[in-house]
DNA sequence: CAGCACTGTAAAAAAACTGTCACAATAATG
DNA sequence: CATTATTGTGACAGTTTTTTTACAGTGCTG
């Protein structure tokens, strides 16, 4: 059974990109607007896990985790807040919210979903994958470590989220703004030719002793990751 | 048959850590919020053992304690007492509660878990592991020995229970918080910058004959042990 | 109480990584 | 084939992160 998300958000525009990326992430996944709102769908089915805002209008974040700590059903419902910076953060990383774990906007989609997958281990082992091999290709996100032919390939942080991104979703073409937003975060303004020379840097890296390039440019669309198998 | 410990804690994101690190060290756990609960429980399936919280609402751990001591078939069920500071230390101490060991809050995982396998050690000997070996390094948790290649390295305590957590689970990157959490204490408050100054002494330590460094450290989100497998 | 071993912090030094730009290379188009 | 649009790349300056060093405080031991 793929695990069920509740995602309580009440900005639209962020509430559909997560709705829409989790939701590409294999998970099953309900949005509710607000904390009253949210607290009726959980009534309804129990998720598996809670993306909750930490700002609400009516109920705010810290009250519904708050109530649903309280309660036996939902005790154990693992909980990741979304904080905006500086948003009392000492309070929430010190866990009085009963949180399980918090992510600070803005987010990169990648490190939303490493979260997701960190939490959904501690409760269901098994379900949340660790590594993905495509091809010769594999990416292990426990250790950090990138491999080709069993080779260690070493990576900096942006080209390992970048090589993440593109393992989670093998031989789909994303645009240099999509990218943007999944690997570096939805509200960093950086220039979008900045993704080829990442892409570069990442292909450089792939390639030392292979001469075939993993990743395919698709002119005047973006790239993708391809691996025959 | 792996152990089964049953831990007895109503602070919620202390159960979850508890339950977690212990599962992870390859004990069955099972969670119960209160003194009446962790009764039921204990009655459906007899524990290896108790990791018990001193404070708890309904029945109090020393109720507990004492109960499980009056009745035969969980008289020889060993329990550990979890303690605030200056919290009664002395009466338990004293032990006239029937624990079998205590441990007083802040604690690190690494602390519990030694207590847990040298309470386990005498129960069920051969149960808990003693020494970890990784590669040319070897941990001894009862003698309080290092080696590297069969050559004694002098460790202090930090850095000691820094390995001790590294070769629990190699391979796997930490973040400075987690480890904070799992070396330090859940609550103790050091600055995260201080886990990097330990990291660089148990790399002076290890490294002192060889050149070849076991610790990796990942830009931007931690350290791991690594060993050539 | 002096000496020693160990801690945590802060600050300096070193290393790794980023984002941009300018220009080169390549592909598409008519 | 010349032109235009798009992508690749090397250099670089600036920033962030890590490593190292120094130091002051603590507690233990002889």
């Amino acid at each position: 059974m793929t695990p069920y998300v509740l995602v309580v958000e009440d900005e639209d525009a962020l509430a559909t990109l997560l709705h829409y990326n989790l939701e590409k992430e294999g998970y099953r996944v309900s949005l509710a607007a607000d904390g009253e709102e949210a607290l009726t769908q959980i009534d309804e089915q129990l998720p598996d896990l809670i993306v909750l805002d930490w700002m609400l209008p009516k109920v705010s974040g810290i009250e519904v985790c708050r109530r649903l700590r309280g309660r036996a059903e939902t005790r154990n419902v693992p909980i990741i807040m979304l904080t905006a910076r500086g948003e009392e953060t000492d309070r929430i990383r010190g866990l009085d919210t009963g949180a399980d774990d918090y992510i600070v906007k803005p987010f990169s989609m990648i490190e939303l979903t490493a979260r997701i997958r960190a939490v959904l281990r501690r409760i269901r082992p098994g379900l949340a994958e660790d590594r993905t091999r495509q091809g010769d290709l594999t990416i292990d996100r426990v250790s950090h470590r990138v491999k080709r032919e069993g080779r260690e390939i070493h990576l900096g942080p942006t080209e390992f989220r970048l090589l993440d991104y593109f393992m989670q979703h093998p031989g789909r073409v994303f645009s240099r703004e999509q990218l943007l937003d999944a690997v570096w975060g939805s509200d960093v303004y950086v220039e979008a030719r900045t993704v080829d020379v990442h892409v570069g840097r990442l292909r450089k890296a792939l390639n030392l002793d292979t001469e075939i390039d993993p990743i395919r440019t698709v002119r005047s669309a973006g790239y993708a990751l391809d691996v025959d198998s």
